[in-house]
DNA sequence: GAGAGAGATTGACAAATGTCAATAAATTTC
DNA sequence: GAAATTTATTGACATTTGTCAATCTCTCTC
């Protein structure tokens, strides 16, 4: 049986040499810092209006952020293991968030502190290319989901997900897909219908 | 008069110091490899399907991106002087690009080429400070943008711009603003016309 | 200041999506 | 494995937005 701190040292070794190759130190200094947290699927992580002081790496699991807009929700991104989550402008300029976050299985998150990391920019500079990197494809990423909310029709905003970022389609309930795509449910069954029909 | 590198050496200063604080010889250097470009207004600065090796900083003008989706234009931002301009996720990722680059008006353009920043970034590790946080605003201001985009209504969106976001509300025609929301000008035109009978 | 051209508004109608309700299918819980 | 709960489908209809065409307004140019 490993040690946490040795699961946490090969998640953050792993994920960020992905990237740009780090240090032993940075990582070990990162996995003093970060910590395991546990949730239930369903379980919302961060609230709308709060703060969002943490970034995840998902270890386990997978989790959505959602706005709010009237009483329907939007979702704005999925994502799974081996891959970070937060409420991007809440986070980087200390506003609160629009948006919550919220797990839809069972989940294993490894959780970073603003304040920490902070730190770990002035004593490690090596964390600033990195993390610049890492900044550079989410936000293609996001541009990537940006995309799909322009297309005018809802079948060309499935087609598109459906080739281009599937990742998580057979993993979710369908009604969370449809609603990463900014539609109801009702209209994603009838699109479905006709495709499956010709 | 001023000459041409002094000139390119301020706005550079200027913009990054914004950020944070960044040492003389570096400006030197990002003022050594960049050039001014001037552009009529309308004129198509990248193609979609062309890569996106350069990004721009506007020291004149308004520019915007749009995909073309169909015979249609939705432009995906509107960004005027002091700000950065580029294809993200193809200048990040060195895909062809989904999104032309125009200018709206007669613009003055520094251009700072892909590869030599590259090089920026080896000779200079401070640059890569400066730029991991010149990105977490820039992919916040991103996530911003996407906010309206998945407004379901298009009251909504025009008042959420109107509010939060008019900063060129009142320097481009009306269709841009419109291709901005996603929605057609009758719509935009349509809606304007009841706000403003109450 | 007449004419051309771009930008904006308005009306009539079409198309797409949303809403609400009923029901079916799948999954979870006991 | 039966009951309960969640998820997905389908139908009828309402609402919103898009489309196309006509017209108006504003600028710019000559």
């Amino acid at each position: 049986m490993k040690k946490k701190i040795e699961l946490r040292f090969e998640l953050i070794a792993n994920f960020l040499n992905n990237f740009f190759p780090v240090s032993k130190e940075l990582v070990q200094h990162l996995a003093s810092i970060s910590y395991f947290k546990e949730v239930k699927g369903g379980s919302i992580i961060l609230k709308i209006g709060d703060r969002c002081s943490n970034v995840y790496l998902i270890k386990k699991g997978i989790v959505r952020g959602f706005v709010k807009i009237g009483n329907k929700e939007i979702t704005s991104w999925i994502t799974c293991e081996n891959e970070l989550a937060t409420s991007i402008s809440s986070f980087f300029t200390n506003k609160i968030s629009k948006e919550n976050i919220q797990s839809l299985e069972e989940s294993t998150l490894l959780v970073f502190d603003n304040v920490n990391l902070d730190l770990v920019f002035k004593k490690f500079p090596e964390f600033n290319e990195v993390v610049r990197k890492i900044l550079q494809l989410y936000y293609s990423q996001a541009e990537e989901r940006a995309y799909i909310t322009r297309l005018p029709r809802a079948i060309d905003k499935w087609n598109y997900l459906f080739i281009n970022l599937n990742k998580f389609i057979h993993r979710v309930p369908l009604k969370y897909t449809a609603s990463f795509l900014g539609i109801r449910i009702e209209t994603l069954s009838r699109i479905r219908s006709l495709i499956i029909k010709g």
